[in-house]
Order: structure tokens, then sequence, then C-alpha cells
DNA sequence: GTATAAACGAGACGGTACGTCCGGTCTTGTA
DNA sequence: TACAAGACCGGACGTACCGTCTCGTTTATAC
């Protein structure tokens, strides 16, 4: 949580963790509204789609569009670096359900998800505003790694070590370095912001192609 | 070029073209001094290394630490983020030269180029910082990317082409794809700014993978 | 009373009117604690004295010290001016015992009064503080200049009256304007704020002054 | 000089002293604009005029109005309170000319454009609105005192002192003392914001009475 | 030489955003 | 219903930067 607040709950991210369980603290004073966050977060996003450029993105203009207190924001967050960051995260959705067919199948769906994001409309413009404004604050990009980036990674590390029991998989590569191998070809077009040169089979172009090698194989291409 | 100028010559820039000949253009008055240039993009190499923050560098400060008038930085460049351009381009290094013994071996060296700047002193904090800003400005990332990013790339097909026409490759893949299976693994880690795991034998280990695949082979590992 | 309250008694301000006895209003829920209205006053006399600015006294501030919610503070005075009409009001102390032996001596204890007020602890910074303030608003000057000083100047017009009854002082002059002639040269150097410069015998030497007059006189002095 | 700027004379303020003859500052960078101080006070006072409140007549305001940054506000004066005292101070005239055939008459004309002062246009409301709010600054004030009320003290007692030697006052009195008995009676109905009251022929009331004292003469009342 | 013209350091200028504080109002839970 | 606490919207505070504009000075070329 980027929050500055005492206790509450974001309503705005994704995934947010609800509450470490016991709150003894006694809570006075009138409450804070949910909604306020909510209302901020949606109203950043209705201005970035309208074309709106990180730079006219003003504290002063968010507060007077989403009609709240500038005091408001700055009771909710530090300053426009760590509200874009819980921006970033409601942009963020649940992890996909996955075919379990085999890692190569798996592999796909993750990857056509990365790549349906990066056509997806509120993404698309929106999300490599935001990612290169939160890129330039370490501590937020670091904060948005391990909490999203990493969260990611996990899932497909998941995917590859079940491949190298089944044997699908090479067994004597590092786990990240083959991680890389299949995510990183799409991840970096979307970083370079190559986003509109992702054409529709590029996911299992990109599976197929990892998975038998760029060097050309005596048999026949597998299976 | 982004100067602003009439006919000035950049002397920070790497491979700055040396002004197309001819100009018959009087001209009078005092001429530019061209250290000033050279003086205002170390100047800001100085101030990230010194862990400015990307945020604090204002074109006030630049100007002040660089002794130098704010007139003199807008005559030169239209605002914070051309000059961001320039210094960026600054760090841009020559062509390496490549070994030629096989496709193999010169995408080692290109990666291991890669690796290496992502290491250097100067490249590890600066060149994260500045390029997200750059990321930031979509004309000035266009740019950059056709500048910069596209000259490296036309290399690395090169070298892949080449290594298709020795049969080292394989003949049917795009090479756009097959490029990027071997460049992104090492750059997406240079962007997710996790320059501090690029460990001593990471080039060949990507090449290598990539060449083998992720699918075991029947007979041992080539050649 | 500037009080918002319905039927509160302010214990805070010196001669207050104990409300008009009966009250059939039917009261009801938790009664007002008239502890607050005499702790606020006191607090923002205190912090007068310790040396607190004008300008740094906010209704937050004095909520603050006197451990009072803000919405008290407001149920009770319509904002900061009225709140410290009140507290200018608590500086004022019951009328004087006069000797009654001459018009002269009546007036030189009432100077003299005036004289020790501007010298005396608590009227000395803070009332300088507080009368300015209140003289910026209009409305709230002019409640004090009814409820206050017209009763003051009452008293010296009857004593004047008085003096001319017996022929001690001059019946063909305006009464206002006598008053004035006596009055005026202390109160002037208190609004001023020369109040340092008011030495042991002034009154006397005003009230001799003012009756003998600046033209030389033939015969001595009087009497 | 509430000015910060290094040297720079005031056009706005009235009697401005014409800087003290040599000034060996290299003045550097684009001078200021002197018609700015005169545009702002002028602007204050007329917004003033207008019948705008001190609360409601903020920095921000002002600027708007005169059609200046805020920063330069600052780089004139170092705040709201500062800037009030010059424009109090264009609101000083020059000496008057005294006609010099006695001291009784010289008092009537000074006492006379003390009391047209107050009834002025711009004075009227203006003036006690600004001048309470300096007022309210114990530095400003202070500043205030020194600068022009001492002037015209002076004047006064210069007019006084005249009046002893030509035998037309008591030389017994001390002179202040003697000064306060003709201007303050004049001066307190001004601070009280009594300026309605008063009168075409109070100077000359003020003065004979003065004069005269207020006890009753034997002899008729002189000349 | 002597004019002309542009570059230069400095810094004032009108704007705008920053992050903080206050003014008044409101909404909690507790008394 | 009063009360302490504190969130809420609005808006002023004083500072910093933006990009432009004079200043006085310096340094070239053109006459």
């Amino acid at each position: 949580m980027t929050e500055r607040a005492p206790g509450g709950t974001t309503t705005a991210a994704g995934g947010a963790v609800p509450a470490p369980a016991a709150e003894p603290t006694e809570r006075r004073g009138r409450p804070r509204n949910a909604a306020v966050d909510t209302t901020v977060v949606e109203t950043v996003l209705r201005l970035l789609e309208e074309g709106v450029t990180m730079g006219e993105l003003s504290m002063e203009r968010i507060a007077r569009e989403a009609g709240v207190g500038k005091a408001t924001l700055y009771r909710r967050w530090a300053g426009k670096e760590e509200l874009m960051l819980d921006v970033l995260r409601s942009l963020d959705d649940a992890d996909p359900e996955l075919p379990g067919t085999s890692a190569r199948d798996d592999l796909v769906v993750l990857l056509e998800l990365l790549r349906r994001r990066g056509l997806a409309k509120r993404s698309s413009a929106v999300l490599r505003t935001v990612i290169s404004q939160v890129q330039a604050h370490p501590r937020l990009w670091k904060e948005y790694h391990q909490t999203v980036i990493l969260a990611r990674r996990a899932t497909v590390h998941a995917v590859l070590r079940r491949g190298m029991t089944t044997g699908e998989l090479r067994d004597d590569l590092d786990i990240q370095l083959l991680s890389d191998l299949f995510v990183s070809p799409m991840l970096s077009r979307a970083m370079l912001h190559e986003w509109e040169e992702l054409p529709e089979g590029l996911a299992e172009q990109i599976v197929d192609a990892v998975m038998e090698g760029a060097r050309p194989r005596p048999e026949g291409p597998a299976r």
C-alpha cells in the first residue's frame, strides 16, 4: 500500500490485501470516504485516456477534475508519483485460468495475455504513459516490481517447473533464464512501445521458436 | 540534431554528422561557443552521477550548475526533454568489432557488450534515469528509437542473416523474431532495472540456450 | 453577547449579564459545558501572552491548544473575530471608585486608571494586539465601541457635568469636546502603542494642563 | 524602505528619500520594472476603494488583479503586511503651508488638515482599513511610526516652540505634553473611527479650548 | 577603425504547480 | 444534544520552475 493513512483498505488497487486481520487501533473522528480513492484513480485514468499528457497532469488539476480538495489527495498519497503507482496497480487484473494440457499451451496462454494487455484500450496509451513515469522513480519502480512483476513471474516459473518434471522442457537450464527466454521477447516489444507490432499469432510463434531453438534440428520440429 | 540553432555543430553527441558541407549562409555576430554544449551535457551527467533525481534536475539548476545563462540553454534545446535526448545520445558508443568466426560468437560479443554497458559506471544509474525520462515523451522516444535502437538492431540482423546463409541458424523464422529471441532476455533485464543481476557468463548462456531450444534434444547439443 | 448558542451564559466576559432570568425554552440533549467558554478565552490570552502573533492564532490552533473540537468553537462563535471580541471584553474591569472631592481629582483617578491599564501585565501586549484585530472589523469595532467605550465615556461625562455645576469647569464648552481634551492625550498615546512612555505623574499633569490652558495666565495657576 | 531588493528607489512611496547618493553597486541582469511598484500599490488602493475587505485581499488576488506574477510581488515585498505599509505610505501627502501669523493659526491649519484627511475620499475607508492592518504588526507599526508619525509631530513641535518664544504659549509645560493636548483630541476621534463626527469648525474649537483651559477665567477669553 | 550583430551571464517578468495550512462544514463514536 | 476527533472542499500561503524578455558586456564579421 502506498496510502499514508492509518489502516484503511484501498478499494482502488486490484489485488489489495484485506488488512492483516487484527486491528485494535481505536479509530476516532470522521472516517475516510472510501469512494474518494476510487474516484481519484478513475479520474486520472479518464484524463489519460482523453490524451492528457503526463506533464499536464498536475495534482492541482486532478483535484479540480475529481472534485476533491488538494489536502485530501495529499492525505492519501505522498505525491503524484505514489498516486500513479496506485493507478498503475489498478490496471492489473487477476491471474488467468491456465488450460494445463501442456507447458507449451500454458505458456502460449500467458504470453497471449501479455499481448492482449498491450493492445487493450485502457492499457495501450495509458499504461505506457504511467509506467514510464513510475520507472523514473526508483522507489516506486521497486515497489511495483516486487508487488506486480514478481507475482506474474512466479506464475511462469510454476508452469516451467511443471514442464521440467513432465520432461517437456530441459531441466538443465536456470529457471529464471528459461523464463526470460519465453517472456522477454514479448515484454521487450511492449517496453519499447512497439505494441502495434504485436500480431495475432505472436504468442505461439515465440513459444514454439524458443522450444525448438534457433539451430536447425535434424529431425522434424517435434511431436 | 535536436539543436534549434542555425548551423551549430553538436560536439556532445557521439556519432553526430559534421554538418552537411556547404554552408553559404552569411554568418554574423558572435559565433556560438561550442564548449557550452559539452559543458552542459557533462554537467547533467555529473549531477545524475551524484544521485540527483530527475525531478530535481530543473533547467534552472542545470544553468546554475553549468555556469550558463538560461537563455543559452533555450537557444540550443527546446526544453529539458530535448536536452536529455542529447545527454542520452552522448552515452552511446561506437559499434563493436565482431570476431566473425561464427554467428554464435558474434551474438555472444554483442550481448556481452549490452551486459557490460549495463554494469558500466556512468550508464548504470544514469542511463536508467534518462531513458525513463525520454520514454515519457513519445516524440523523443521515437527519435531515439530510430536513431539509436534501429542502428543496433541492424547490426544484429546482419549477423543473423549471415548465420542463416551458412546454415548455422534456421532460415524458417522471421528475422525480427529471431533477433528478439537472442537480444530481449538481456534487454528486458536491463529495462526492468535488474542490472545488478547480470552475471559473468550470461551472454553465452543466453545464446546457447536459444540456439538449442527449451525442448530436450535427442542427441547431444550440436557440433 | 456574541454567542450563537441558545441560552448559554458567558462566564468569560467581565460585566456579563447572567441571562435575563426566566427561560421557558425546553432544553434537550447534553447541556453545554460552561467551562469551555472560559477555557477557550483563557487559552487565547495565554497564547497571546506567550508572544504568539495574531496571524499565528488560527481557530485550528486555538482548538488544539484548548483541547476542544473545532465544531465546539464554531458552535459558540461565528468566527475568529467574534471570539476575539469576547477576549477583549474579558479584559475589561469594573468601574473605579471615585473620590468625589472635586472634578479635578476624579479626572486624575480616571486617567490614572487608564495609565495603569496600559502598564498592566496582561493588557500591555495583549490588548494592543487584540484591539487592532477588532479594529479591522467594522462590525465588531462598532459593537465594542457601543458596549465598552461609550460606557467609560459616560462616567467621564458625569464627572464633567458635576464639575460644571459646581463652577469648577467652564460651562460654555461642548461636553464631548471637554471630555476629549482630558481623555484623549492619554488615550492616543495608548493607541499609538507608546505605553512605555507613560510616566508616573502623567495623569495629574494632563488634567492640570487642560484645566489651566496653554495660554499664559496673568495671575497664578488657580485656587 | 520595505523593499527586499538591492538598491532600487521606490516610486510608490510619497516622500521617498532619493537614495543616499553614491551607488557603486554593479547592477547585473534585467533591471526591475519601476512601473510595477506603482501599479501594484494603485491596484490595492483601487480594490480597497471598491469595498474589498482586508481579508479578501490576498496576495494571490492582488497579483491577479494587477496582472503581475506572484513572484514579482514577493521579490519586492516580504509579505502582505509590508506591501500594506507601502500602500499606507503612498497615502501621505507633503507638509502643509503654514500661515505663520500666530501659533494658534498654525495649529488650526494643522488640525484642519488632519480633519480633512479623515473625510477625504481615499483616506476615509482605505486609511482606516490599512492602518488597522499595519497596527496589528508591531514591526510595521514601529516603522510607520518612525517614518511618518514622528515627522508630523516634528512640525507641530516647531510651531509650539515658536509660540513659546513669542510668549503666546506657556513655556513651563513639556513640549510633548503640550503637543498632545492640541493634537490628540482630533487624532483619537480619528482612531476610534468617528470620522463622520468631525464637524466644520472642530479644529478651531479644539485649539481655542486648549488655549483657554477648562477652568473659568476671571477676565474675558484673551485678545 | 568602426559599425553591426549575435552570443553570453544575469536576473526580472507573467504564469502555473507545488505541498502545507486554515476556514468552515460534516460525520463519526462516546457521553 | 454536546463533545473531541478528524475528514472534507475550497482557497491562500510562499517557493520553485517554466520559457521569455531585457540588461550590459563580449566577440566576432562586415564595412
